[in-house]
DNA sequence: ATCTGTCTACGAAAATGTTCGTATTTTAAG
DNA sequence: CTTAAAATACGAACATTTTCGTAGACAGAT
């Protein structure tokens, strides 16, 4: 069965969806032996995780061969900033610039993350909107 | 008992948090207040709390009086960046420049912040160190 | 001294998420 | 057709967190 819905993943489930995202539609073993390279994870563990996942419409299923193959439902993007959203309200109380000051505070960022953000900032810019 | 080690806090406690940062030290009866302007929770369940986040540490607890005064035992900064490292890694796969561009996207920020965050940018700038 | 209201302590139920053992199904080979 | 390997389905154990009922301690009023 598969939903239209889209609750937000736990923490199990982001890391399947995370593989399904870098990997793209996937078997329940390939999934499975993508999990094992970080940490021992039993086979059917990984199955069960992805049958709720598709109840819940997190991934889509296609059962038409023997071998089922799963992907992400919907695109990181998406699924990251309603993350993010939950996140931000809950820790920072929505105070979105706190929680960028404490971010770039303390993490290296590219040039070209930068200079992406300073574009961001420019078309924010309220004197130029 | 008092740990001096500091763990995450879970959800629940970390709602507590927030309400001991904002009013300072506080009774349980104060706490459970705050608490109830949101959603109702027993009285009970909030001591309960309080007093799971004192053995962890994550509280400390003047209990020289009858009535116990707990407060946050670290400051809301540190604590919040803790949790921010943990989400960031869990959910971006460290990629700080991708969630400020995910934040940004989508929430209003005041000019006060922009401000602040462009300056944090300038320091950041490899061009200008 | 006893009663009453409020507090803390404690244990356990309820809710949610994770893990896996076992049973069943399926398909391809023989 | 039978069998063996590999996959899916299912239920339940386990872990963690949240919630609260109940009991006992304590202080102030009568």
């Amino acid at each position: 069965m598969s939903n239209t819905n889209h609750p937000l993943p736990t923490d199990g489930e982001l890391e399947i969806l995370q593989i399904l995202w870098e990997i793209g539609p996937a078997t329940v073993r390939m999934v499975n032996e993508s999990m094992n390279q970080s940490k021992p994870v039993g086979y059917t563990t990984t199955l069960k995780l992805l049958q709720i996942m598709d109840s819940k419409g997190l991934v889509s299923r296609d059962s038409s061969q023997k071998v089922h193959i799963y992907q992400a439902a919907l695109p990181p993007d998406q699924t990251r900033k309603a993350l993010l959203d939950r996140f931000l309200e809950t820790t920072f109380q929505g105070a979105a610039g706190e929680m960028v000051l404490q971010l770039l505070g303390g993490h290296r960022t590219t040039e070209d993350e930068l200079s992406r953000i300073r574009q961001l900032l420019a078309d924010q810019d309220p004197k130029k909107p």
